[in-house]
DNA sequence: AAGTAGTTTAGAACGATTTTAAAGTAAAAA
DNA sequence: TTTTTACTTTAAAATCGTTCTAAACTACTT
């Protein structure tokens, strides 16, 4: 599927500016990313777009499950284009994640889920520290 | 230990604004709190403090390890004073968060730590989501 | 082609957090 | 104790990431 059939698909106006985005962040590349480094990568292709943009395209890509924001106590948005349940490794003096998929945690024992609630995706963050 | 003595041993000098923070925050109930929050319990203990203390105060106290900051992707900062290794449910659609206690998860398989790095603590996350 | 609903944009606005710099305070030195 | 020093608090301004506004533009429908 191409991309303009993916934005199609995910109910969005496939307009000039989505389709230089969506060639940037769906080209099956993990990456994390923020709004700023991708407006950086959009004028490194040659093209230009207004931050606001950037925003509303991040927030619909993210909306639609096209990406996903990670949960990040830094004070910049960081997406993701790995839209797979997955885990990270983070190095919190450098801010560098580092994907873990799926398959390489197993979670033995889990607690019940809150009355009235239902499991809505696991997320598992290991810390890493450079070693001295 | 009282709070005078903590903050002390914290390497931080016991200041009038410090003491009164550590009276709110290290009477060994476990919460998540925001800055703002924080104010409004100094106002309702009947203190008054600048925001700008509150924020260094609590920048102090978390790198000193008294508070913890929680990953959220929201952009105002949480803070935790659950220092132990924990976990949490997060209900996305409110942002609350619930601890769940080192004991209640048990990681049967771990990714091998990157080369160079140690491990410096896991964090699960469960997203949770109200029942239709 | 005409209509309409959605999108982009520059710039203003916003809200959380940090910086500034002056006044105040705690600890150390004398 | 007094003096000195380094650290802390503060109001206000600044900063920075993000969102809003409203006008121009564009994709889709009829
Ligand atoms: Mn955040
Ligand atoms: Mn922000
Ligand atoms: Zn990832
Ligand atoms: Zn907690």
């Amino acid at each position: 599927m191409n991309n303009k059939e993916k934005l199609r698909k995910a109910g969005l106006r496939p307009t000039k500016q989505r389709m230089i985005i969506a060639d940037i962040l769906l080209d099956g590349i993990n990456r994390h990313f923020t709004a700023e480094n991708l407006q950086n990568e959009i004028n490194s292709s040659g093209n230009s777009m207004s931050i606001a943009t950037i925003y509303n395209c991040l927030k619909k890509f993210r909306n639609c499950g096209l990406i996903k924001q990670v949960e990040s106590s830094k004070d910049t948005a960081i997406f993701d284009t790995n839209i797979n349940q997955h885990h990270h490794f983070l190095d919190e003096e450098t801010g560098e994640l580092i994907d873990i998929e799926n398959q390489e945690v197993n979670l033995h024992k889990l607690p019940k889920i809150p009355q009235g609630y239902r499991n809505n995706g696991v997320e598992v963050l290991i810390k890493i520290k450079k070693q001295i």
